[in-house]
DNA sequence: TAATTAAGTCAATATGGCTGACCTAAATAA
DNA sequence: TTATTTAGGTCAGCCATATTGACTTAATTA
C-alpha cells in the first residue's frame, strides 16, 4: 500500500515537499517588503502607507469604500493611514459624482513617493525573472494566482 | 529606438506585467496566512505563535540563536512568545551541553498545535499545485527561492 | 418619507515589532 | 587565570497596524 502510494504520488506533492513552499512563501515575502519598509521608516510611515500609496497609483479616481475593498481591512484601520497621507499632501481627495462619495488621486509628491517604492520590488522581481524562462514565469504567476482566494482573484482580475 | 527596445524586450519583463507579480505576491500571502490565523485567534496566540512552532517543530532541538537567526527579530520579540508558549507547555525547553544554551522542542500539545496549523496551508498549496505541472511547480520554487536575499537562500537550504 | 449607503469619528484593545539598558552564567582567548 | 565573548533573559517604553463597537452626517434610492 505504501509502496502503491508512492507510485501514485508524485514526489512535489509529499508533505516535506509542500512544507518547503511554506518556508518559501514567509522568507520570500518577508524579504520582498523589507525593502520598501526601510525608506517609509525614514519618512515614518509603514507598510499600509505604501498599499495605500500603490493601489491609488494603480487606479485614479478610487473610492474609499473600493480602496477598503482592495486592502480588506476596517476603514477605521484605513483611516488613520489615509488621513496621514492627505494631511501630508502625497494624496488628493475629491468628490464624486456621487457626492457621498470620495475619489482618490496622487499627488506628483505621491507619484514620487509611489515610484520610488515600487521601483524597489520591480527591480528587485526583474532582476530575478529576467534569468528565467518563459515556462518558469509562468508557473510562477499561474501557481501564486491560485493561492489567491477564490473571491480575491476576481477582485485582482478587476484591478488588472 | 521605442521599437528596437519592444522587440528586445520579452513582454513578461514590461512594468506592467511585473507590477502583477508584486499584487500576486500581496493577494496570494495574505490569503495564505488568513487560514491558520483565525484558529490562532480562538486560543489568544498570532501568527508570531504559529512561525515558532512551526520552525521548532521542523527543526528538533533548535536553540534560541538559530530561531533568532531564521525568524530575524529581536530576542526581545521572541521571548514574550516563547514564553507564553512555554508557559502553556507548547514548547519544552531543555540545557544543551553547551549549558548557556537551550534547546527547544514540542510537546505533544504543541505538535498537535502545529500539525493543526501547518495542514491548513499544506492542504491549500496541495489543492491548487495537483492540478498543474511538475514543469509550472518548478517554475513557482525557482521563482520564489530567488526572490529571497542572497543570505537567507542559505538558510533556506541550511534547514532544508 | 423611510431605508440604505458612503464616509467619518471616538474609544478601547491586541499583536508584534522596535530600542536601550542591564544582568547572569558559561565558554573561550589572551 | 583572568579577561572577553557568547547565549540567554528581563525591564521599560515606544510605535504601527490591526480589531470591535457605537455613533454621526449627508446623500442616494426604494
Amino acid at each position: 500500500m505504501a509502496d502503491l502510494n508512492k507510485l501514485l504520488t508524485p514526489l512535489f506533492l509529499n508533505e516535506n515537499e509542500i512544507r518547503k513552499i511554506i518556508e518559501l512563501m514567509f522568507f520570500s515575502y518577508r524579504d520582498f517588503t523589507s525593502g520598501p519598509d526601510k525608506i517609509l521608516e525614514k519618512i515614518k510611515f509603514g507598510r499600509a502607507h505604501h498599499r495605500v500609496i500603490y493601489f491609488v497609483g494603480k487606479r485614479n479616481n478610487l473610492t474609499i469604500k473600493e480602496l477598503l475593498s482592495i486592502l480588506q481591512i476596517t476603514k477605521q484601520s484605513l483611516s488613520r493611514v489615509l488621513n496621514q497621507l492627505v494631511k501630508e499632501k502625497y494624496i488628493i481627495l475629491s468628490t464624486g459624482e456621487d457626492k457621498r462619495t470620495k475619489k482618490l488621486i496622487l499627488s506628483n509628491k505621491g507619484r514620487d513617493l509611489e515610484k520610488k517604492l515600487s521601483q524597489i520590488q520591480i527591480t528587485k522581481i526583474y532582476n530575478v525573472i529576467k534569468n528565467f524562462d518563459e515556462i518558469d514565469i509562468n508557473g510562477f504567476k499561474k501557481v501564486l494566482f491560485n493561492m489567491i482566494d477564490e473571491n480575491n482573484r476576481k477582485k485582482f482580475n478587476e484591478i488588472n
